[in-house]
DNA sequence: GTCGCTGCAAAGTCTTTGCAGAGAG
DNA sequence: CTCTCTGCAAAGACTTTGCAGCGAC
């Protein structure tokens, strides 16, 4: 990807700091601080893919099959976190809601409409644009979402 | 908006044109060119907005009560264009599915959180760019959806 | 007339909710 | 101890499917 100012985000946020948000949130809102929320925000937080309510259960009954996490748990903590601001979701097709942990960075995404992965960018020049558009209507910009569709590699080779 | 290459889009498809090409996509397959798809189809077009299958139900039960046309009929004729890529679906945050006619494609929004009024625009430059990262990661684009959220002008001046 | 289409209702999926016992604070 | 959380199962929401009669061609 020679002149493109195009990347793949970094982890910007480390695990504890994660972590310790979680728990303030947690405390701030009388809430309390439990095994399987660890579990679920660990394994979002471990997983670089954007994961199904049922992918994410699956994974922590792999890694903790003594826990024995339940799918409304999943779903629960989920919501929980989306309120909050901690993860985001994004849904294509067939495949259902996908969630993301929203602390990493800006980012857009790819989503190919055949097999349903997801690639994420950032590309600098089209935030740049959307500063200027922003700036041009006197729109003051908090956030935005991107998501272009369409085929991937692997699936136009096909 | 001086130096920007920034417009509303054009309806650059006529109707006409449309229930033709669906005409034609109906035959080469072997099949039938009903009442209730020609109102589903002609209802997708009318519609400005990115419409849920029960919406698009919702509006054609206005409009035809006496059709009765069957939601299922509706889910099936979704299916029907989206396969033959007349019309593409895109889901975001919480709501389900929603479909519009791909002919309608590529626009982007300005949201405002404040007053919810919604800017539609086209950049020519975010296209293009959008373009090369597609053309650098060897990935097919349909369609794409963006979404600005932020604070609009009046909203920033009260 | 043939064969696909439709509405209906039943069956699938996916997600949420009620409940009683478990567990964090 | 209190009050929230959890797993379970049942309920709810959304979508698909089977079927018998209807309708396009």
């Amino acid at each position: 990807m020679p002149d493109l100012k195009t990347n793949f985000r970094d982890k910007t946020v480390e695990y504890t700091q994660l972590l310790s948000d979680f728990k303030i949130l947690l405390k701030e809102n009388g809430l309390k601080f439990t095994i399987q929320r660890e579990v679920i925000l660990e394994t979002l937080y471990n997983s670089n893919e954007h994961l199904t309510p049922e992918s994410l259960h699956n994974l922590i009954q792999e890694k903790f099959p003594n826990l024995n996490t339940g799918i409304a748990t999943v779903y629960r903590t989920l919501s929980l976190l989306e309120e909050s601001d901690m993860v985001t979701s994004l849904s294509f097709g067939a495949q259902g809601k996908k969630y993301e942990l929203g602390a990493k960075s800006h980012h857009d995404h790819f989503i190919c409409t055949v097999c349903g992965v997801i690639i994420e960018f950032v590309d600098e020049e089209i935030e740049e644009r959307q500063r200027k558009i922003a700036k041009e209507l006197d729109f003051e910009m908090r956030d935005h979402s991107m998501q272009i569709y369409g085929i991937c590699k692997n699936c136009k080779t096909k």
